[in-house]
DNA sequence: TTGAATTGCGCAAACGATTGTGCAACGCTC
DNA sequence: GAGCGTTGCACAATCGTTTGCGCAATTCAA
């Protein structure tokens, strides 16, 4: 490795002190009381470290020390919003732990997925975080990570049986569609993205429960969608708007989803929330400044983030033969002004409440391993 | 580094075959020709390696070989939408040419961004990308890097003189300025970020171009903003809409700041384009489904992605001592529905065109170093 | 048959930091 | 002065892969 003139090894700075290479790296790795040298030695040596500016070479440390503190981050998108923001909570706390990241994308593909993984391996990553690709299934390459520490983000895994931390998806679908509910709505349709995918089957399992519960229908006709894009989703929203009944909401499992229903509503004329309601999944900035800013489930990302690096650290530091770990997170539903009150008005009668998901209906959740 | 039961070394595949290590070493770096080892010896370790799923180190390859094939990007904010498209183009491409990013977020922060160099540095990266946070200036741990190549993404340095791939900033504004000034807008102004970062700066300079060369007023009391926030943005709105003569155009110099014009418009009941033209920069999804959609100036992130690291990597193969390349790439205006026309109509006199910004004004410009 | 050329490896040193152990020097006690 | 205990290092092996060079065995040509 070429050493740049204002980065010198642990060899130059011994010989320049006279001293052997190993009492500068005992010095430099904090361990001088331990292996005993005297605190003038100590002393030169740091001084001379800092005035060189000396950089030591982790490399190298890692080869000896079988660890390289750095973890490995695989995801499916680093532009998508949530993966993005949830990449920066995992680097940021990664870092105070003095540990460092190595991201790779994915794109949604299990082949570039699987290369990836082989990639963190060769780099002998600590541990892994990995949000898996919706389809197909991942396990085979996850075979090969051996003893190494994983823990999975936003997607539960049964084979291999692995760590997790996910939002309670289900839980938040299920909330959306009792909020349209409890507002008169009847006729609750769903756009999605990619069938197949943990958090948009999940979600459709939550509107299905919420929806059967209140004795409504909850059939395919009333999902829409084929992939996670805004043509997509676009076409989905066309569709539900124009054939069959008409819904009067819409939950759009996803942000970017939610544009294209928007686009959808604009291109038919369609007021939201006047003759459409919308609940739209994920918050992001503009979702509060559109016009109607929209009403949205949650996710909490920066917890998202730091458990799951934390759920990686204690493998890392006690690797444990018990069952995998599962956090679900709560997720929340934020009023805003997309989703209009079906209800006649009944003046000072009943007062208007505003329910915001119920605390205790939401605790994380730790799942047994099947 | 414990290998896991899945992962062999080169040493117990060597053991396994009756051959040596170094045998096995030139076979799977695809050197057995080079090094004279028989087609059936190589049959054979290839074989073997194959069925046991054998990941070969590449920490002790980058040791020996003093090279690590990957690189460091250094970001002020992983979550930024432009940043995070950014991070995603780089990656893909790196990984395409066989290297692994190694991201750090320096959370806007001139120390954090000094640790994270120096992180990159004992991580032995081959390269850093490296997009500066806005002020103070950072050249003083830039000066550590030594001869280990560099390059600056959405910024220039004088000192230390380092290669750079920017937007041309000011050129985006300046037509963006221009846009409104040709529908007849007179009285301009700009919502900037944080005063003092290069896209800002450039982006305010190229706006006072425009207005002064046709001799509209661009004093200081038509520049608002004092952070890139919606909150700031929304303040820096206000104070413009609510104090002294009302712009009839703003610019919003960066798509978070949009938003807090978009909110501040919408409290003081304002309708854009009706009664205030916005122009954005930096495209997101969401800003062509707004109601209205919005004009914008794009930037070419996918290009500036690419030729960041085709820079770094020329840098790589090839240290050069000359002048340090400097690409200014050619933004665009996307025309949407946030810009009025204030002109007069004229039935059938002048024909409305439609203009983007011309090509010829927007090749790319090296610009020679000072 | 002999000598030269070719083939196909294995050995050992390198990369840079870490760590167990041994040993020289010193100080203290009897 | 001799013996013991303490101090403060340096030496050598380790980590896993790569590569220059030497050498044994084989082949070819005279």
């Amino acid at each position: 490795m070429p050493q740049s003139p204002a980065s010198p090894s642990l060899k130059t700075l011994a010989a320049a002190l006279g001293v052997s290479v190993a009492t500068v790296s005992r010095v430099l790795s904090g361990q001088a009381e331990r292996y005993r040298i005297s605190v003038a030695t100590r002393n030169r040596v740091l001084e001379a470290a800092s005035a060189s500016g000396i950089v030591v070479d982790q490399l190298a440390r890692s080869l000896r020390l079988r660890r390289t503190l750095s973890i490995g981050l695989v995801i499916p998108d680093i532009s998508n919003p949530f993966f993005a923001q949830l990449a920066r909570q995992i680097e940021r706390h990664a870092r105070r732990h003095g540990y460092s990241v190595l991201i790779a994308d994915s794109e949604e593909d299990a082949e570039v997925e699987a290369q990836a993984i082989r990639l963190m391996l060769s780099r002998r990553v600590d541990g892994l975080i990995l949000a898996p690709v919706g389809t197909p299934a991942t396990s085979a390459p996850l075979r090969s990570l051996g003893a190494r520490p994983c823990v999975l983000v936003d997607r539960l895994l049964d084979d291999p049986p692995l760590p997790a931390v996910t939002s309670d998806h289900r839980r938040g679908a299920e909330i959306a569609t009792l909020h349209l509910i409890e507002r008169g709505h009847r006729r609750i349709a769903c756009v999605q993205g990619s069938p197949g995918t943990f958090a948009n089957d999940e979600r459709i399992a939550g509107w299905r429960t919420a929806m059967a519960a209140s004795g409504l229908p909850c059939g395919p006709e009333r999902v829409a969608g084929t992939g996670y894009s805004i043509d997509a989703a676009l076409a989905a929203a066309h569709a539900l708007l124009m054939r069959g009944e008409r819904p009067t909401g819409i939950l759009a499992l996803g942000n970017v989803l939610a544009l294209g229903v928007l686009q959808a509503a604009r291109d038919a004329r369609i007021s939201i929330p006047d003759d459409l309601s919308l609940v739209a999944f994920d918050d992001q900035l503009w979702a509060a400044v559109t016009s109607p800013p929209l009403t949205i489930i949650e996710q909490p990302i920066e917890a998202l983030g730091r458990e799951v690096l934390e759920l990686l650290l204690a493998r890392i530091a006690s690797p444990t033969g018990g069952p995998p770990t599962r956090n679900i997170l709560p997720v929340r539903l934020i009023e805003r002004g997309s989703v209009r009150d079906l209800r006649p008005k009944i003046p000072a009668l009943v007062p208007i409440s505003h329910r915001a998901a119920d605390p205790s209906d939401n605790a994380t959740r730790r799942v047994a391993a099947p």
